[in-house]
DNA sequence: GTGCGATGTATCGGTCCGATACATCGCGGC
DNA sequence: GCCGCGATGTATCGGACCGATACATCGCAC
């Protein structure tokens, strides 16, 4: 794909936890992806073959493509969890790529967010707890909020564990491969769901 | 206040919205406020007045106050809104000096707020229905995640407007003041609350 | 009396965003 | 026919913020 396009792919995908990647941050990672030599650029072929030599400095489009060493460092990236896994938008973009990873790895990241959510759910009942008095009534909402928010998103990833541990999950189409053995393509039952930040 | 005090104080009350501010932000942006004269630097005076020349080069604590400037300031930040306002921190450090606010003010970013969700609702709404066979189960959840996390929020905000049009939320304890009339510190009924990133 | 975790200030490199600039394409309206 | 305008497309710049790190002191438990 070009940046433009790569941009609205992933706003589609990603729209749920982030707003749309900036331009400032987009070109100059992708020049970073393929100094890395993890993606190349293939020249936009015009629709016939005749030179069109564009008077003009135009760019132009620039198709890019993933290498090799590209999808391997991909798939290494959404395998391996740290801290940075787990808060809101990490978590996130790993769960958006749920499909090119196996159930073990799925599994793990879902736990770890559990794990650091229910931190955040024991910080904010601690606030609640102790500092109630010295907080305003819609600072206090605001905990509240948040505290909800956190118990619910609890319940989602124990359905969603639950889920996986039953094998009722779905399974990985092999990235790059055209025909990838596909096992069961049945969503994850929904149930409750939520996030976002106020 | 010093520099880590404040932080502390940031992280509870903001805890709700956001991770911790870091160093890397705190202390130049303490600076920055200093240059700009809405905060002065009031020498941390030791508790027996003999003086404790400490030999080392210690920079030790620095208590920063505000100024007649900085308040003006403040109540022009807290009281104006744009885009910015709307957006998933902006409106959740808003909404968490709401108390310093009036009531017009209030109402105006709740209701900002709630165009700014149902923006977002309409774009997850959208992606669902057309995009939805293009997309793996698991960025289909998260965009139902999203949704319902959406759909959520406007209600919460629903409840928030009225609650303000009613005259039942607590209003203005005045910014410095002592004394500062206060009418009814009830709190808003708290109702279905919501927020947060997955 | 010693070690260690909390307190406290500070900087540095790197990443990301928002604003902006600039050029082309497609298409509806006059 | 052509004009304008919104969508498409690449690109940079300044500023803000973060994560890691450094370094010093204080209080307290062992």
């Amino acid at each position: 794909m070009h940046g433009y396009e790569l941009r609205k792919e992933l706003t589609a995908k990603l729209g749920a936890i982030r707003a749309a990647i900036s331009y400032g941050s987009l070109y100059p990672t992708l020049r970073r992806l393929q100094a890395a030599g993890w993606i190349t650029e293939a020249a936009e072929t015009p629709a016939t073959a005749e030179e069109v030599p564009a008077l003009t400095s135009r760019r132009g489009r620039v198709v890019y493509k993933i290498t090799a060493e590209g999808k391997e460092r991909f798939a290494q990236l959404i395998a391996q969890a740290g801290p940075e896994t787990y808060d809101d938008t990490g978590f996130g973009v790993h769960f958006a790529f749920f499909a090119r990873t196996d159930q073990a790895t799925r599994l793990r990241i879902l736990e770890g967010r559990r794990r650091k959510i229910e931190e955040r759910r024991e910080g904010l009942r601690d606030v609640l707890g102790r500092a109630a008095e010295r907080l305003d009534a819609y600072t206090l909402e605001l905990q509240r909020h948040g505290l909800d928010a956190c118990e619910r998103e609890v319940r989602w990833l124990e359905e969603l564990i639950a889920n996986e541990r039953s094998g009722r999950a779905p399974t990985v189409p092999q990235v790059g491969t055209a025909g990838g053995r596909r096992e069961d393509n049945s969503p994850p039952p929904p149930g409750e769901t939520r996030k976002e930040r106020p």
